[in-house]
DNA sequence: CTATTGATGGTC
DNA sequence: ACCATCAATAGG
């Protein structure tokens, strides 16, 4: 299957995470290759929107984020887990998906977790090395897949963004309904 | 089953 | 001081 182009990623976050359900997140290293489905995602909307980094403006961690799309955000949060983003919408505005599960595809080994952001990125190797690497042409990208079933699309508020009051009750996570690689509280 | 807490370091 | 997390633990 083809890899996902910018003009994938070159629209806003809302459309590009319900639509990244069912894609492929490849990880080439050294002769190796580990995959997943996503499961789930959550989009972040720029300044506006209070729960996103970006909500205090352009800093050197946020600045990939106002970049052009199709580029990885990947930061370090709470002292050990990293966290993936992709930089979505038109150069300019700071608007970006969080990867939150993957259902393993190949490369991953049978007994490790992919439902929950932190152990997506461990499980794939990501780190803070792919912060703004270009997601379109590096070895860490997107191949096409089927989308989920009519009807297993299902969205609802944001995780762990509590501070963000009434930003934090808009339904801007979508994940694929009934899904044992989503968390079981979460699906 | 739910609720709570400790680990640990970058960011601002 | 706070945090887009997770695993371990304690309690019901």
């Amino acid at each position: 299957m083809a890899r996902l182009s910018r003009s994938f990623f070159a629209r806003p976050a809302l459309v590009v995470a319900r639509e990244l359900l069912g894609k492929v997140l490849v990880h080439r290293t050294a002769g190796h290759e580990r995959s997943g489905i996503i499961v789930e995602t959550e989009a972040y909307l720029g300044e506006r929107d209070l729960a996103s980094h970006a909500s205090r403006g352009r800093t050197a961690r946020t600045e990939v984020m106002f970049g052009p799309p199709g580029h990885a955000y990947v930061y370090f949060v709470y002292g050990m887990h990293h966290c993936m983003n992709v930089v979505t919408g038109e150069d300019g505005t700071a608007e970006a998906v969080l990867l939150r599960a993957l259902a393993p595809l190949h490369g991953i080994e049978a007994d490790q977790r992919t439902d929950g952001p932190g152990k997506l990125c461990r499980v794939l190797g990501i780190d803070r090395a792919h912060n703004r690497s270009d997601l379109v042409r590096g070895d860490l990208f997107f191949r096409d897949g089927p989308p989920p079933p009519r009807g297993k699309v299902a969205r609802g508020p944001r995780i762990g963004v509590d501070y963000a009051g009434a930003w934090s009750r808009k339904p801007y996570r979508f994940w694929w309904r009934d899904h044992a690689c989503v968390s079981r509280k979460r699906r």
